[in-house]
DNA sequence: ATGACACATGAATCAATCGTCATGTTTTAA
DNA sequence: TTAAAACATGACGATTGATTCATGTGTCAT
């Protein structure tokens, strides 16, 4: 009888669905999303079974909670460090810095994005049109700022967004001991020079 | 009482594993591994039930097949590809279209291979060891004839190999009307001369 | 023809766990 | 103080679908 979940509407209530998240990033971020049950997620928050089902309304729910909350937090450090960057190529460095090193902080996180896909697909896409749309707000302002070429921004959006994802999964996920900044600088040469060999 | 599954010995046996592999593709590839059924996927086939377990000895089992075959199949498609390039710029310019149109034409098969991480990490990584593997061994041929400048192998074959990754979920399974040449001309633009705006 | 082997079947087994519910406890507000 | 609202519980119902198995059928070599 599908009752619509209740939002936490006392403190107490706050922090146990604070627990439930938190408990649920480690057992679906480590064991995956099937392997990961309801019963141990509550084990693991210290909360009866029963609860889980006052504040997320199916085992899919807690998913869709955990990737609108990491694009939430993701975004806003990407947005300080924006700030902080004297031009977009700069922006750019410390961005893709900032995101490999966040994949080798939090792959339980990363991993959970990853596999939302598979859960929910519509909150994936979301979570990267709301990156998209970011990357084509600032490159937008560095061409008018004579930091970059012109180009497509459509095309670079997607292209800088899935340069840093992918490298995420490898220097964040799977090479976790080559030196971040090493794989940054390769990067951003191409980015900034490209590849092609210089002279006729 | 897991017996080894056996491959097949004659041409029967060998005709009804295809018939299970294609089913599989389908089911797989549309309903994602957690809703796809073994039994739905004998009925596509027209095959029992206990058929699936004389070739395939979990659910799992026919996931691995399906990845490995598609690399196969992939890598020597490219491979065909860059025999006809003239040189590595425009063999990439190529394999980036072949790779982005290979997505739209079989999204089934791309998502099981993205679903294959949380089915079989090894087989996954491997997959994409392989890609990195031959990237490597091409940029060296190019840097030696001169095609492109000098820079870190490794790291560029990754970042070659998730770009091509990237643009393929986007443009082959979710912006499948944009036109693949002009989203691989923007993108090799920025390969070949980079970003960064020309001038002081 | 006959034994051996490969292949095929689908009903039955069996374990797992998602989600519910009846009941109980804590907090809030008046 | 007390009633209502919010929160908490954990045993249980119900479904589900992967895997097994006893029993076939087809095919090949001798």
């Amino acid at each position: 009888m599908a009752k619509p979940p209740n939002a936490p509407r006392t403190s107490r209530g706050e922090m146990t669905r604070r627990r439930l998240l938190d408990a649920a990033r480690i057992e679906i971020g480590t064991k995956g999303f099937a392997e990961a049950s309801v019963s141990s997620i509550t084990r693991q928050a210290g909360v009866g079974q029963g609860t889980y089902y006052i504040y997320f309304e199916s085992k899919e729910e807690i998913m869709r909670a955990l990737v609108l909350e990491m694009g939430r937090n993701l975004r806003q450090q990407l947005s300080d460090i924006n700030a902080d960057a004297p031009n977009r190529i700069e922006a750019e460095r410390a961005g893709l810095r900032h995101f490999i090193a966040f994949a080798r902080t939090n792959p339980d996180l990363y991993r959970i994005v990853q596999e939302a896909q598979f859960v929910d697909e519509k909150i994936y896409r979301d979570y990267f049109e709301e990156f998209a749309s970011g990357y084509r707000t600032v490159l937008k302002q560095a061409v008018d700022a004579g930091d970059i070429s012109d180009g497509d921004l459509e095309v670079r959006a997607w292209l800088l967004l899935g340069l840093g994802r992918s490298m995420g999964e490898v220097y964040g996920l799977w090479q976790t001991d080559v030196d971040i900044d090493y794989v940054v600088d390769t990067i951003m040469d191409i980015l900034e020079h490209g590849m092609k060999a210089k002279k006729g």
